[in-house]
RNA sequence: GGUGGGAUGGGUGAGUGGCUGAAACCAACAGUUUGCUAAACUGUCGUACGGGUAACUGUACCGCGAGUUCGAAUCUCGCUCCCACCGCCA
């Protein structure tokens, strides 16, 4: 959520901003503008009558303790006609703060000026190639069939259990899962961040808290009874936890990570790009988090390209990192890195992970904050996949299958406990 | 699911209608004292929004939402959450 004092002051920079994303936001920031002024109009108004009750209450007071009791009588009747304009104006005040709020929560986060515009994924800057994408002399295989042959994910299965989407992974497929988890987690913790094991259903508040919430509301799975929603990656939970809340000093820097299984239910996307392992409603993720001062964002964010960057090279997968332009950005990042590994056997690149700064969008929302001298200024939050398991699961079957089974890595090898899958 | 208790500032916790934005203590911060550390003493010490160049000032907030009243942390109603015990389950 854009700070509305930022709007005041810098709409024209904020209409050019969201132009990259193809969003031409000049009439909703002018409605802003206008609900904004009018608000303060009315709050204005409102102290004022607030005041002037107040001040009638306390010599209303001592006018009854010392006794004059008509006086305090006559005083009282002038109080009615306060008393319907407060209520007239609170209604005011508390409609446009409203009408305020939802337009503001609809309203996406400003693109960096690095962000070049662009309408989808054909727009993004590709910034950084590694590795060798393989050569086989045999015919490749797709990970699904691999999967089958080797046993290692049952599709069907869960289809039987559940529903299309969430796979069964079992035998030497479930532990290499398992090992691909414990690495990754081994690798944040190696690089900074404090792990940890979160809920995996959260409330409505931290829902809105991330900005899950409003815009994704149709994509979460949501338990009514409870009204819970299912999470649809750890950074829900993880950056939650600093909702509410006002660090102590400037000098912090807060480097989390958890592993979690996330639930999406991708409405509107069946039948593109989900077969196998490409489109999941349940799949698992290990997240990076990290909440900054603002002066440290932008160094942040390159640790956590290169953490990335470095446990694909472990994986020995050949990658690309592609700058999102304006129109493929979500909803609430100011700048995103997509991480793509090339999948020999589908011949095209997997998406599996995404490193984006937020800025202040969420941590205004959050109302995240940090104490510099007397003032309270608003916390940078970024968010990374480190990573996510599917895809790489899939490159890891396809890149690394011979005539012989399938290769793993050596980096996974202490983690998996076998070498090869035949 | 049943019964009972509770929700106040960073923490503990007082406060049953006006003098309470909120005692006291602890923590934190600044200073004085001190050979150093410690102790002691003094001061500061919530958030948001509005107005003002600023000093400052107005308003709101004692879980949330309504209500009673000239006036509510305090009274009434609804909701949410938390805790304890019992039951059930892992």
């Amino acid at each position: 959520m854009l700070e509305i004092q930022r709007i005041r002051q810098e709409k024209e920079a904020i209409l050019l901003a969201l132009a990259k994303r193809n969003i031409d936001a000049n009439q909703t920031l002018d409605t802003i503008l206008q609900t904004d002024q009018n608000w303060r109009m009315a709050k204005t108004q409102l102290d004022q009558v607030a005041a002037e009750m107040n001040q009638l209450a306390r010599s209303i007071g001592e006018l009854f303790k010392s006794g004059q009791q008509s006086e305090a009588n006559a005083l009282k009747e002038k109080t009615t006609v306060l008393k319907t304009q407060e209520a007239d104006l609170k209604e005011q005040v508390s409609t446009l703060e409203n009408k305020l709020q939802q337009l503001l929560y609809t309203l996406p986060n400003i693109p960096n000026e690095a962000v070049v515009q662009g309408r989808d994924a054909e727009d993004n800057q590709n910034v950084f190639e590694a590795g060798s994408i393989p050569q086989f002399s045999f015919t490749a295989q797709p990970h699904w069939d691999l999967a089958k042959k080797f046993k290692l994910i049952d599709f069907e299965l869960g289809v039987k259990v559940t529903g299309a989407g969430f796979p069964f992974y079992r035998g030497k497929g479930a532990r290499l899962q398992r090992a691909l988890i414990q690495f990754f987690l081994d690798e944040a913790i190696a690089a900074g961040y404090e792990e940890f094991i979160s809920p995996h259903m959260v409330n409505e508040a931290s829902g809105y808290g991330t900005g899950q919430l409003p815009d994704k509301e149709g994509q979460m799975y949501y338990v009514q009874e409870d009204d819970f929603y299912l999470i649809p990656t750890a950074e829900v939970p993880l950056t939650n936890i600093y909702r509410d809340v006002i660090l102590p000093d400037a000098n912090f820097s807060i480097k989390m990570c958890g592993y979690t299984p996330c639930f999406r239910r991708e409405a509107g996307s069946y039948g593109k790009d989900v077969r196998g392992l490409n489109r999941l409603h349940q799949f698992d993720k290990v997240e990076i988090v990290r909440i900054e001062h603002p002066d440290n964002s932008a160094k942040a964010l390159d640790e956590m390209i290169d953490h990335v960057k470095n446990l694909l090279e472990k994986l020995e997968l050949p990658y690309r990192i592609l700058r999102l332009c304006g129109g493929d950005m979500g909803f609430a990042s100011a700048m995103t890195y997509d991480f793509e590994v090339y999948s020999a056997a589908q011949e095209k690149w997997l998406e599996v992970s995404s490193v984006s700064r937020f800025d202040t969008f969420q941590s205004n929302r959050l109302k995240l904050r940090f104490k510099d001298d007397k003032k309270t200024t608003l916390c940078h939050t970024l968010n990374g996949s480190a990573l996510a398991l599917p895809r790489i699961l899939a490159s890891l079957l396809e890149n690394h299958q011979t005539e012989n089974g399938i290769q793993i890595p050596k980096a996974l090898q202490a983690y998996t406990g076998f070498s090869v899958i035949n």
